[in-house]
DNA sequence: GATGAATGAGAATTCATTCAT
DNA sequence: CATGAATGAATTCTCATTCAT
């Protein structure tokens, strides 16, 4: 057997490279010789790991995606109280956390802005996360609906407003990062994400 | 006297087309080629308008900014009431227009994702473009925690958020139109918007 | 019949234009529009004086030709005296004029330079001005050979010598200045034109 | 180990193609491809060895210099006897290969026409080198002229004419060459180098 | 497996030339 | 005749991909 662990440890130095080549230049911007440069690697061999630059940028995203989603919703899912609760505590997390997301949020911006219209692998991938985490939490917040008993509360557009609502922060994050830091300051995030949603507003706060 | 007609409507229609296929290729994604054909012209041609494909996307941008700024900044000031109502009102007419500001905001996306980068004057422009809109909405929630005596309101991180909400939501519109729809049709967004400030909450809903 | 002065007028200011911008951008360095701004004139309009860059090249090019050689031949054909001394009043009228051809020179020069090799037209132009002048001078020095009873004097040599050194100062001209300058005041050129013809040598120096 | 190839051989494979383009066609009127082709490798490979077309042009210009003025100005330092014997025999040497430096000679001709321009890498190159020539010529000469002690003789002046004629029969092998043959063989070209400095003619003579 | 030189299709840009006005 | 907008062929340069070593 050959060391399969090597393999995958160069596959993953090549993934961040191109995280941050193409957060830096965009999908069509990057080039090959840039994310082999940054992984410590030669042009050629990165054929051995990825097929092509559309493969590469598939196999980042996938990883990127495993990596964001799998996290804040096990956070929202293992928190305790009521989903007002629950969500103000974990708007609050992403808040503390945005900045460390925005290379992989930058980077995929990028690869959004580039590919969003096209029928491409990457879009149904994208697509498919995208559908798959507003699925994740529409189910807790179903949940929560029954359990607290919460009547005539629109889930599904609750769930697509905070994801808007994460959306522009990231973009915030990176264009006007001081403004955004002020902003994550002054407590309003959470506040606006519990007001979604219906029950007591007062231990939302932080 | 040569061929007579009109650069400021040849100029236009450039930029039309520059908006298309920009949002269908991304920037680096679009050829000279692709905008010259749309706009039914050679490829030579559009050079007698802009010097250089950074040039288009430069005019192109700024020619988005005007449209796109003015009208939104008009609504806003003119209507009357309390400011969480005009707020909330705005965030309808927002919300009913944001699907024809598809195309466009597709385009700007690609804009977006040039921020990142560096001194170019495309990051300049939309940058000061950023911070003038946050300015002049800030001034205007100014005037009305004066006038309605809203105390300990923080008017620029209310404005921030609603940015953020609005590139957030621009990005879905884009993203996942019948998700959109389905959301704006729920009434959670002028809601939200209006949770932000203070004052009476009926008269919001729409 | 339309106005026959101002097109001979129009044209040979177009010659001059020519003239400058291929001296200073070469032939193929040189646009069309260069031409035409520095005549004043639309590139349009050029049009209707030269079919095509080549003509207006082969046009400049006689021009110039035609400019250079008569008055030179003139000079020496029409002054008094042993050959020796023609030669090096000659060779003293054009160390004194040389900087005055310096631009017409160097437009040539750009223009062998680019085109030297082919069997384009200009080459032919140029190669038959060359034989002329050559032949010219030779006719010249041959009377003199007859009249002055030099015997065994290489004429053609002679001449080939001279053309070749004012082909070289011409040159130095242009390249180096102030070097020319220094040199022309040397008195060395005369003295070497003449020292290439047998004769009294007191005379001619300057 | 990727394909193993010299690039030094390489690379001067490309200067003599280059050479022989630029020749040709002068600077302007070659293209990439040409050369390219002419050195049996593609267009893309080029640019492994040279950044740009400028680059290209100035690699040649050097390489041709570096072989041409060593050469002469061993022969001129190794050789024996009186300044003006050195120097006739010198102008044998170069009448008798001029003609193998037709082409570099050629090529060169493009570099000179660029000179007129501006501040460019290339002018500088061949401006140090014109005047690295002139300065030891010069040398040379003021060596003589105290071993010799000949009084009052216009070193520089003497070396520039030298240098003078030298161009201007590189001009003439190029343009004329059935006449720059007849010429050579008159034995003019030695006599009128000699012409220029004080001694014994008799031995100078071929 | 890894390397990087070589390939060549493709993109931005320029410019001689045409032609509607 | 003059104009200058429009055309499109040609050119420089880039970069994903291949492949000899």
């Amino acid at each position: 057997m050959p060391r399969v662990v090597d393999r995958e440890v160069r596959r993953s130095a090549l993934i961040q490279a191109a995280l941050f080549v193409f957060a830096e230049n965009g999908y069509h911007g990057a080039t090959m010789q840039q994310v082999a440069d940054r992984a410590g690697m030669s042009k050629g061999g990165l054929y051995e790991y990825f097929s092509s630059k559309d493969d590469l940028l598939l196999g980042t995203a996938e990883a990127v995606i495993n990596e964001m989603s799998e996290e804040s919703m096990q956070l929202l899912r293992s928190s305790e109280g009521p989903l007002r609760q629950r969500v103000a505590r974990h708007a609050e997390y992403i808040l503390e956390n945005i900045e460390g997301w925005a290379e992989v949020s930058q980077s995929m911006r990028q690869v959004w802005a580039e590919l969003g219209n096209a029928e491409s692998p990457l879009t149904k991938l994208l697509g498919a996360h995208y559908r798959r985490s507003v699925d994740q939490l529409e189910t807790l917040f179903d949940e929560a609906v029954v359990s607290e008993g919460l009547d005539n509360f629109p889930t599904r557009a609750a769930v697509l407003t905070i994801m808007a609502v994460i959306d522009g922060l990231l973009i915030q994050a990176v264009i006007a990062p001081e403004e955004f830091r002020l902003y994550s300051q002054s407590g309003m995030f959470p506040r606006m994400c519990a007001a979604l949603i219906p029950g007591p507003i007062d231990e939302a706060a932080s």
